[in-house]
DNA sequence: GGTCTTAATGCAAGTCCTCGCACTAAGATC
DNA sequence: GATCTTAGTGCGAGGACTTGCATTAAGACC
């Protein structure tokens, strides 16, 4: 059983004129392997367990051309480090509490509205998978609001 | 002609058991200065015009500081810098575009059906002008379309 | 298989912060 | 106004990227 798809990215790597080097695969399979989110160091520690000289800026480099390519995505969650998964996954919001740090997952028709109207009235269309969200989740209201 | 509520603030700061020092006044005057969004490297540039031996990491912890007294506030436009504010203007929500980079402000209240439905259904109290919502603006969706 | 073009890599330096720590100075108390 | 406690400062180091540049190596063409 072939990696996912692996001849497949090649030749839609280079029928864009870009190239599958060793690290890029290497970046493509780590990204498959974790399925949940992951950051680029994560994917780079993994990599160099089998690849010691990989640098970090490769990684960022690859992971964005991934991206570019629709076969990665990222997502910004607590303001500081990005999120990098696969662009398979089903995509989803995300709330994050600025109070106890937590992060909760929103299936996007749930922010449907919210693009309806962006695009109503704003003829804006929101990647609502791009940030997460911040603000107060219900536990943390409940203790604030003096339990 | 009093800077504003200047004396308040210090009082306030006390009252929590924080001080007034020099760099603070000063942070917070560059904020008063600045009606509109800034950074805080924008701010230390301000500051260092008068005073130039403050450190960068004392602008940003101020700015901090300031924000727990609810005199600032911060939001992440473009996934890079932060940008500051002071607390009394208008809130409202950022779409920014990921092809041009433009950015438009929108009424909070256009955000109300998101925040119904996230406060409905996930007990989550959303503060939606923390975070720009990333997306393709209109004129760039038109470009892309092929126009 | 050798040549050649240029995408991609590795390295070093830079940006925007954040954090730990020794020192300084607010401001409360005498 | 001297003393004392401790919040706040500056400095250095570190983290998460980003960028410029010389070098390497995909992969297209012979």
């Amino acid at each position: 059983m072939p990696e996912s798809g692996d001849v497949d990215v090649g030749r839609e790597l280079r029928a864009r004129g870009k190239r599958m080097t060793v690290q890029r695969r290497l970046v493509l399979e780590a990204l498959e392997r974790t399925s949940h989110h992951t950051t680029a160091d994560e994917v780079a520690r993994q990599i160099r367990e089998r690849y010691p000289q990989i640098d970090p800026s490769t990684v960022y480099r690859n992971l964005e051309a991934l991206e570019e390519l629709g076969l990665a995505t990222h997502t910004h969650l607590n303001d500081r480090v990005t999120r990098w998964h696969r662009a398979d996954l089903e995509r989803h919001g995300h709330l994050v509490c600025r109070v106890c740090g937590g992060e909760q997952e929103v299936p996007l028709r749930a922010l449907d509205p919210l693009d309806a109207v962006l695009r109503a009235e704003h003829g804006f269309a929101a990647d609502l998978a791009h940030s997460a969200l911040v603000g107060i989740c219900a536990s943390c209201a409940r203790v604030s609001a003096g339990g």
